[in-house]
DNA sequence: GGTGCTTTTTGCTCTGGCGCAAACTTCTGC
DNA sequence: GCAGAAGTTTGCGCCAGAGCAAAAAGCACC
């Protein structure tokens, strides 16, 4: 993946791509071979903003390869991260909930692939495609699922128990096996960890470097591997 | 509003009730007689669960009057509030997010009065009435703001700064003009104002307690008069 | 009008984790 | 290979707010 032009119809990429997604999954080739014919894909570089809060909501997106993270912003300016994107899901679809902004910024964790629609589409996918808009909103609600966990977490845990959490979830949702342990498949800073867990970076460094001390973990510079995850889930839970 | 018999159908329900409220607003008197047809009605008193977390979802919600608290509850029993819901919404619609369970409990905040029905329905719903999915959807995307806005608040504010905002919207949600202010109309214990704001009730009652002796807050027993909102928004942002 | 329950208030103590500051390490570009 | 930037670690002091405890105030029911 590298040197793909910006924002161009690429013809040949191929239908199996999206055939296997949630919203596509139900359509027959030539359907999807609509759909791709449509879309525009670009390569984002990491802490790249795809789409900001407030901006007029003009293309959704989906996202290919890479993560981002769904960040608000502050009027003081500090940034929230209220949850991360995995590849294979629909971003930016603010069409579907009635906005025609988008209600919160786009930031790319890591290099990027994505592709993305002119917004109106949205409606024709609806009508025309059966299933898009039963499975998009499943997108939809699980986010919302998260979300409010999240505020659990916030409201009930300490922050030790939060960062533990969102490092396993991070695994989960992103981590690749290495030879002691299981990493985050993508560069994550201190900071970025703060971000999603509502704490300050010097905070979650102390932890990591406890963690570390005590074989848990093991971490360079914007790489983090769980060395093990079972120890990690009981640290989580009080 | 008193003795409502027990989810029973009530053919003397009027198509104004509904004619009015988003999803149904686009319809004809014709189409909501059928949708009123099929609802069940029925009267809880306050501090009752509509529907609970992780039950089937067999029934959907429409709040006709009074307050709702969505609420998760931890493993150690802690309840936390995520949001309120006013009158005029949907509730409970787990099918519309591809859920067969209840994401989350529905409790009153107030004697309340809903509509139900059977949740095979809303796919008839949908399917039927035009433009009904395009609303409801539209009421999902709200709350995800408003969970997110929470996060984001959580993450950022003191609890000073929280609880005057959560003031502040219980008062622009379901505030009537009283004399001396402006008074959040069902009753709310100081316990309830802490799980919406992830604190305990002694620091609310510190802080209410505070706010009454400069004169921003009036409060008895389960009642909140708030005396100079303008002063609250002030203390709202840091 | 008294008994018991629920809700509220207030005092005191203790601590998790933030803020500040400074040093150290790792990476990048030239 | 060096300079500067970006990211990380660590020490120290402080304080918002939780936890604990106990009393006071309101309310409901007999």
């Amino acid at each position: 993946m590298d040197a793909f032009p910006s924002r161009k119809t690429l013809p040949r990429l191929d239908e199996s791509l999206l055939s296997h997604l949630p919203p596509f999954s139900r359509l027959e080739k030539r359907q999807i071979r609509t759909i791709l014919d449509q879309a525009s894909s670009r390569r984002y570089d990491a802490g790249i903003a795809i789409f900001e809060e407030g901006h007029p909501a003009d293309r959704f997106y989906m996202l290919l390869d890479g993560y981002v993270r769904v960040v608000r912003i502050t009027p003081t300016g500090e940034q929230v991260t209220a949850l991360h994107i995995p590849p294979g899901q629909l971003m930016g679809i603010a069409r579907a909930i009635g906005r025609d902004t988008y209600p919160a910024t786009a930031m790319t964790a890591s290099e990027s692939l994505a592709l993305s629609w002119p917004m109106h589409l949205w409606d024709s996918f609806v009508a025309e495609f059966d299933g898009f808009a039963t499975e998009s909103y499943k997108t939809l609600g699980q986010r919302l699922g998260e979300v409010q966990n999240k505020i659990v977490e916030m409201a009930t845990q300490q922050v030790e128990q939060r960062v533990a959490n969102a490092l396993l979830r991070l695994v989960n949702q992103t981590g690749r096996r290495v030879e002691n342990g299981i990493e985050i498949d993508f560069p994550i800073t201190r900071q970025d960890l703060s971000e999603l867990t509502a704490t300050t970076l010097h905070t979650v460094s102390r932890l990591l470097s406890g963690w570390e001390r005590q074989g848990l973990v093991e971490s360079r510079r914007k790489r983090i591997v769980v060395r093990d995850p079972h120890a990690m889930v009981v640290l989580s839970q009080k």
